[in-house]
RNA sequence: GGAGAGGUGGCGGAGUGGUCGAUCGCGCUCGACUUGAAAUCGAGUGUACCGAGAGGUACCGUGGGUUCGAAUCCCACCCUCUCCGCCA
């Protein structure tokens, strides 16, 4: 969420910001006017509340030197006293509302874009930054999509995921559930390499974690919740990892703090029905190994980069052809004020398909979460700065693994770092 | 799910209606002593919000209530621990 302080102090900067989203934007001036009333409410009611404590205490004081508890000079104290409390009691529930109001309406505020952010209005703006991998891309003529692939090899199957499930769910069996496990692992075991700390979090999570992250409360259609619980099932790891440290005060020598997990993501996926509807890419569950940083804020740009390249190492290394596109202003997702996504290079479609999503949220999450340092000698607490990126959706590296590494006989190449893993060359 | 115990500042732990934002110990910061360190001694040390400032308000698991006044009394909920039951 956005700092009030800024939005009170800055507004037309603010407004600016937030303009560069969206045209038909997102209007702050309701926040600007209820906060006015509510510091003003506020500061009526806390000198009534001192008078009523400077009360409560002479009261205390005479009773003690004697004065009798039922004297008339105590009672007429406390009749004062009790209609201060009538004019507080009054005040307390509008000032409640109003603050309640000013959150609620801050909640659905999204972040402001980073200065470096390019400007644009929707995906065909978006900017690429790199390719990798030209020389990988298969010349073949006969490419055929992965879910072909791999209902012939017999390691991937929509038809009974559908009968236990629904659509858009899939079984993988035999050798495709060893390769989803592989990818897993060889994913896992590069990102601890790299620094990370492996997290086995919880898959279920309640509304504040998912508040916290910002998946609430504008965005309750895309996320599975569980009926009797207050309890969700989460759409990405993010979620339980950035949430590990809600509410809590770290000091600044624990940072920066690297997280990893694999955990199964679960999407509603509402609003995409007729969208990739065939194969990997677009599942109610999947799984994935997300990347988390908290870091100090000064750190945080270049804590991005690696956190990019950390993501790039995995398709590096499965040397699967890719690019790296950063959102323009109008395609960024609600948090994010910097977002670099890795696209994957699937042949069969000769597209490039977002595999990985990379974004700098700046102190949005944290003051959400409630996320704070202290720095030694330093009075007072910060913001941390979250970061999170996918490293890397697995579903999706399978997809791209089936069709880039197929051959011409119907079978598929194991790529090399797989190999000790699944412990064959070929499936 | 049943029975019992408990949740206080970074940690430990006092505090059962007023002088308590909270004794004390540990830790931490600064200073003194010391060649240096340890030990010792002295001072300081929560967070958030409002206010130009002086200052004020709120916070003792969470939310309500009683009272002029609540960490302390009452109600509900959450969490932790122990025992029992159930269970991958």
């Amino acid at each position: 969420m956005l700092n009030l302080k800024l939005i009170r102090d800055n507004p037309t900067q603010v407004q600016e910001l937030l303009n560069r989203r969206s045209a038909d934007g997102y209007d702050i001036q309701p926040i600007v006017e209820l906060d006015l009333q509510q510091r003003q409410l506020e500061t009526q009611r806390s000198q009534l509340s001192a008078r009523s404590n400077e009360i409560g205490k002479e009261i205390g004081q005479k009773i003690r030197n004697g004065s009798d508890p039922k004297g008339e000079e105590i009672l007429a104290l406390r009749e004062s006293g009790n209609q201060i409390k009538a004019q507080v009691a009054q005040l307390e529930p509008q000032e409640r509302e109003l603050k309640a109001k000013i959150n609620e309406l801050l909640l659905q505020i999204p972040n402001l874009p980073h200065e470096s952010t390019p400007i644009g209005q929707d995906e065909t703006e978006n900017v690429e930054v790199r390719r990798w991998g030209d020389e990988y891309k298969t010349q073949s003529e006969k490419i055929r999509p992965h879910w072909e692939i791999g209902e012939q090899l017999g390691i991937l199957e929509f038809k009974r995921a559908v009968k236990i499930a629904q659509s858009r769910f899939v079984n993988l069996i035999g050798a495709g559930a060893a390769l989803e496990r592989a990818l897993i692992n060889f994913m896992l075991d590069s990102q601890i390499k790299a620094g990370y700390t492996e997290v086995m979090p919880p898959v279920l999570v309640n509304s504040d974690s998912l508040i916290g992250t910002g998946q609430l409360p504008k965005f309750a259609e895309e996320s599975f919740k569980c009926g009797d619980d207050d309890l969700w099932l989460i759409p990405t790891a993010e979620v339980s990892l950035t949430n590990l440290y809600r509410s809590e005060v770290v000091t600044d020598s624990q940072l920066p703090i690297y997280h990893c997990a694999y955990t199964p993501c679960f999407r509603r996926e509402a609003g995409s029905y007729g969208k990739d509807t065939r194969g990997l890419i677009r599942l109610h569950q999947f799984n994935k190994v997300e990347l988390v940083k908290l870091v100090s804020p000064d750190t945080s740009e270049a804590e991005h980069e690696s956190l990019v390249q950390n993501a790039e190492a995995i398709l590096q290394a499965l040397k699967l052809p890719y690019r790296v596109i950063e959102l323009c202003t109008g395609d960024l997702g609600f948090g994010a004020a910097k977002c670099y996504d890795l696209e994957v290079w699937l042949p069969s479609s000769s597209t490039y398909r977002e595999i990985s999503s990379c974004s700098n949220f700046l102190d949005f999450q944290a003051r959400r979460a409630n996320i704070r340092f202290k720095e030694t000698g330093k009075k007072g607490t910060q913001y941390v700065h979250t970061l999170n990126g996918s490293g890397l959706a697995i579903g999706r590296t399978m997809a791209a693994i089936l069709e880039n590494y197929q051959l011409p006989n119907g079978t598929v190449e194991v790529p090399e770092v797989l190999q000790p893993y699944l412990k064959r060359e070929v499936l």
